[in-house]
RNA sequence: GGCGACGUAGCCAAGUGGCCAAGGCAGAGGUCUGCAAAACCUUGAUCGUGGGUCCAAAUCCCACCGUCGCCUCCA
């Protein structure tokens, strides 16, 4: 078997073929710039981290970039009212988003090119698509004309028609067309804007997409990813663009993660508020636990953010990092033990891949790493040694990075004076215990507890961890 | 109005024609441990409702009830 993928443009799963049969050219639609990411935003790089660690532990080779759209209408509004410029709230919005991913354990794509970096691109373009007489200037501003576009729609699945019946945009009588949508617009004196044959403007909001995605990935690329309410009109605008202008099939397989929301409320997104920002929910959860509750739910179904999710996923996971911790017994399984347990790692490993061919269901996925944590633990309390657990471990450990999930305890920093002193009340616990009298090291294990110390008592001495 | 999705145990959630319907959390009982924790073992569902197709359906078809998304800026 290989990969299927659900994609849009069919609807339907299709076996993953790239153009390339070594590399994956991936564009990931980035954020705007105009506040800080949420949790929504995590869902979905997430999703496709996910999908890009597969594809690498699938053997190809992936180029994946995503875009930061650095000027916009929301983005030209949020600086003034920071009284900051564009620029400025750009490169703090950049900044804290990149540090975000990392602390979610995202991995950074290739390139990260910016919409003002591509202007002379989007200029090119632009003036193209006028050439060929699917764009045309108004007042200095260009709008696509969709109706020149035979197939425009065919991403959403809906006709203009049906969408004019519908339509709830206030309709500009200048344009041919109520959905023709702006390629470059005329800027109001003190806004941003760049020269171009129709006079200072800036470029709208879709041309940019099309416009890096020709810059790094040239006319053609493989995988186009973005929430699914980017799909019409940003990701159904990109194509006409890119398809009018080039002449070719633009991404192969249209990739998109369905939305989170809170329970009872509609989708996560700014401009409707009801936030959970990133740092928040950070500062009460682990990466791991967050990734785990979210690749908990297949990407294309909606999923609602809870605070008891997150710390359910985090009590699971206590499991599979308990699995991966090494084996202190000094005695061996016998042969056929030992054998069992390589081929629940074997079969784990079947079944992962299983999973995850099957358009990526992570739910599935995580299912056999709980299967194999379980095989380990219970060859571990069978006096299993290090050596018969660690390629069991291995797996376990790989796979579940193939999710992202690193499996470390999530430890608070502890200072050198206040390890120093927990260090000393352990010991003083553990005298106690020596002499018995243990009413009096149970009233410590509270105290400790008390102090937010965890302690673990076993064969081997007595451990402890900061938990808050 | 148009297009689309979903309804599986207390909660979350895989499975989309045929082995005992994955897995996680919570609950109950047990093993181990001075205690505690961890880990392990045991324990729960005729799959929204009503019809239909089939030797066989959670899985296909129809109807109904309910929830939700997109059609406007949005990951």
């Amino acid at each position: 078997m290989s990969l299927q993928l659900y994609n849009t443009l069919t609807r339907q799963k299709e076996e993953f073929k790239p153009r390339d049969a070594q590399h994956v050219a991936m564009y990931v639609c980035g954020p705007n710039l105009y506040g800080p990411a949420h949790i929504g935003h995590a869902l979905s790089y997430i999703t496709f981290d996910v999908l890009k660690r597969y594809l690498k532990f699938r053997g190809y080779g992936v180029k994946h970039v995503q875009n930061f759209t650095d000027i916009e209408d929301r983005i030209i509004e949020s600086a003034k009212k920071e009284n900051t410029t564009i620029e400025a709230l750009a490169e703090k919005y950049i900044a804290r988003f990149l540090n975000e991913m990392d602390s979610l354990n995202i991995q950074r794509a290739d390139v990260y090119p910016r919409a003002t970096e591509a202007i002379p691109t989007i200029i090119k373009m632009t003036q193209g698509l006028i050439e060929k007489g699917m764009a045309y200037e108004l007042d200095g501003d260009v709008y696509f004309r969709v109706r020149a576009d035979e197939d425009y729609g065919k991403l959403s699945h809906r006709s203009l028609d049906e969408m004019e019946a519908g339509a709830r945009v206030a309709v500009d009588e200048r344009k041919y067309d109520p959905m023709d949508f702006a390629l470059w617009k005329s800027s109001k004196p003190g806004e941003p804007a760049w020269a171009s044959p129709w006079g200072p403007g800036r470029p709208g909001w879709h041309i940019e997409c099309s416009a890096m995605n020709l810059n790094e990935h040239g006319a053609q690329i493989d995988i186009h990813g973005g929430g699914q309410d980017v799909l019409f009109p940003h990701h159904e605008n990109e194509i006409a663009q890119s398809e009018s202008y080039t002449g070719k099939q633009f991404s192969r397989y249209w990739v998109h993660n369905a939305l989170l929301h809170l329970p009872g409320q509609d989708k996560m997104t700014r401009h409707l508020g009801g936030l959970v920002l990133i740092p928040e929910a950070l500062s009460r959860h682990s990466s791991d636990a967050i990734r785990a509750f979210i690749l908990g739910t297949h990407y294309r179904s909606p999923l609602a953010w809870t605070e008891e999710g997150v710390d359910a996923a985090e009590r699971g996971l206590e499991r599979l990092r308990a699995a991966v911790k090494d084996a202190v017994a000094s005695t061996t399984l016998d042969g056929a033990a030992d054998a069992a347990l390589n081929q629940a790692a074997a079969e784990t490993r079947k079944k992962f891949i299983a999973a995850m061919d099957d358009d990526l269901n992570t739910a599935g996925a995580l299912g056999t790493l709980y299967d194999l944590a379980r095989d380990i633990n219970r060859a571990r309390g069978e006096g299993a040694s290090p050596q018969d657990l660690a390629p069991a471990q291995a797996t376990l450990q790989e796979l579940a990075g193939v999710l992202g999930l690193m499996l470390q305890e999530p430890k608070r920093a502890v200072s050198a004076d206040e390890s120093e002193k927990i260090n000393a009340l352990v010991a003083e616990r553990n005298a106690l215990r020596a002499a018995k009298k243990y009413a009096e090291a149970d009233k410590m294990r509270a105290q400790l507890t008390e102090m937010g110390v965890e302690i673990t008592d076993s064969a081997q001495g007595t451990t402890w961890r900061k938990v808050r």
